[in-house]
DNA sequence: ATGAAAGCGCTAACAC
DNA sequence: GTGTTAGCGCTTTCAT
């Protein structure tokens, strides 16, 4: 580990002050021809870095913006960071990634956390923010962090703690995955998948009743299935209704691991889908169009949210008062994965 | 943005210098118990945060450890990351992620970024690295990098660069897909997917042929169709391959994106994997165990070479000489996707 | 156009 | 056990 080279050494070697060396690196003020060209080739034959962390300590910024999550392991999250990464390196911005795994002990830490390292913007998805009833003490530390740092949820939302947030109307799109179905002749329909304490499994359950409702069917409690977000609480969840001696034609699932969990399960135990159980997912993952059948679902535009997010953050950070909530629209997809019940008709 | 307090504002109430602040701060030497309770008590009152960035800046060392990969999107890597980060936390280590898409260009970028930031270690994996011949200058490059700090390569290599690896032993996982092929009965065995100028492909491409040629087998020039990593890129390659007039009994791809795509194609063809097609897949993604038909696969175990990475790394932070290549056995994961040929037995 | 010098917030000798 | 002080490497007034 060789010693790195500093300003001073540039300067001292150049024959100039460390100000003047400063001024060719930001380009913060007039230097003449010769002296920056002089500057310029001793830098280069030192292959000089300048020390980000000196500079970010006066400049009082350090173009870090940290990003927390639940967990890039779920095909969702890669795509909304993708997005984040695209946007952010365009305005010089670098990425500290947290998961959280759901562990709301893990969110304080990372929070603090990013509070030491002076990042200049958080993104926050999940967890914490998507209880349905939000612990005020937890309500009150986001609120705090977001007095001192500019902050932006995506996809959650903290009761009364007035952040500003980008999020996917997820109502909507459970709605139009419900009227899809509906408008394909199903009349018996079950919800799949989430966990109730989360505001985004409310937020999908309620939209589903309230387009039942709407449609003049009726909701059975037994169809509705929480159980978590995984592919294999999918498969349980299915197995679960399956046991039913009345069973749905059709399932909307809270998101598309869950989906492909719950048409394993089906295919499993001898049940076509589409023909015999139609299953929409929600987030349309990249692997959703390649699954067997095609998963007809709900895109949230991940990347879209993602590159949103930056730009809202962007503003707060610029001192800019954002809109408190910049929503996105999302777009139903329809595949292989539904279709008429008892198979008539496609 | 309300202005943050510092040890002096600590040190002033408390009526002490700002050594003994920073002496209870990290416990680095003796303070009485009745001025450490009173500074802590201050603190806490304040909510300090402690300047990390002032810190790294003396201390000379951040806690980040900067990760380069190819693509998150790709279900692969979000399962090595978590395998890094669970193991980095444990050291109070953060992260700094980073995306190459494949451009060189941006790894060049990304490696630069890292040393300005100052990170303590750096994590790469795929693109450069994956060259099988690898531009000289490009090699010189990484290696003059990890001069200065501390770097180790995951699952890839650079001729005469000297580095520090930790790699999946690719060319004897692709020999166990083989030869469970083989064991299967099948007798024609073509190999799907990557791009031959990478030596991840190369490796595979290369044991395949070798344990072909081993159990007296033929390998056919016109069933080895590289073309890329992603579910797209394997959908065209199946295409290609059924567009012979001459078919393979079983294929094994070079990821299980790939392999996915190509089982998609392989359906949509009317064929039956597996039983008018075997198809064997690469690294055992999460999704890998709930597709249809569940895919044969070989386990690179990506958590554990996450995990390993860090260890191996945190020797070298440490100043320790680590080995220079630490081998990571693959495992086989049978599953539905492969049968014997002509759907005789299973 | 260039230099001198004062910080940024913290740690670590070194003294007492 | 505690205080003084000199950095860490950079940016930024303020002079010149």
């Amino acid at each position: 580990m060789k010693q790195q080279v500093t300003v001073y050494d540039i300067a001292e070697e150049a024959q100039v002050s460390v100000a003047t060396v400063s001024r060719v690196l930001n380009g913060s003020a007039p230097v003449s021809r010769t002296t920056r060209a002089k500057i310029e080739a001793i830098m280069h034959k030192h292959q000089f870095q300048p020390n980000a962390v000196a500079r970010s300590l006066t400049k009082k910024e350090t173009g870090i913006i940290g990003v927390i999550l639940p967990d890039i392991t779920n095909p969702f999250f890669p795509e909304v960071f993708s997005g984040i990464e695209q946007e952010g390196l365009a305005s010089g911005h670098t990425f500290f990634l947290c998961n959280t795994l759901g562990d709301y002990g893990k969110e304080s830490h990372f929070l603090n956390l990013m509070r030491e390292k002076r990042v200049d913007g958080i993104l926050f998805m999940g967890g914490r923010v998507n209880l349905r009833v939000c612990d005020p003490a937890l309500a009150r530390e986001l609120a705090e962090h977001a007095r001192s740092i500019p902050l932006v949820l995506l996809n959650g939302d903290v009761k009364d703690a007035g952040l500003t947030r980008v999020a996917t109307d997820e109502a909507s799109g459970t709605t139009l995955a419900v009227r899809h179905l509906i408008g394909l002749g199903h009349t018996r329909i079950g919800f799949l998948g989430g966990a109730r304490h989360m505001s985004t499994t409310a937020v999908k359950v309620r939209a589903f009743r309230r387009t039942m409702k709407e449609a003049g069917l009726a909701v059975r409690d037994a169809w509705t299935i929480p159980g978590g977000f995984s592919a294999d609480a999918g498969r349980e969840q299915m197995n679960r209704l399956l046991s039913l001696r009345d069973l749905p034609t059709a399932v909307c699932c809270v998101n598309d691991f869950t989906a492909i969990g719950a048409i394993k399960t089906a295919a499993e135990q001898g049940l076509n889908v589409p023909a015999d159980m139609s299953v929409v997912g929600f987030d349309d993952i990249l692997l959703a169009r390649h699954v067997i059948p095609e998963l007809t679902t709900v895109s949230q535009q991940a990347g879209e949210l993602g590159r949103t997010a930056v730009r809202v953050l962007r503003e707060l950070m610029g001192g800019a008062a954002a809109r408190k909530l910049t929503p996105l629209e999302p777009r139903l997809i329809v595949r292989q994965s539904t279709a008429a019940p008892g198979g008539q008709g496609d």
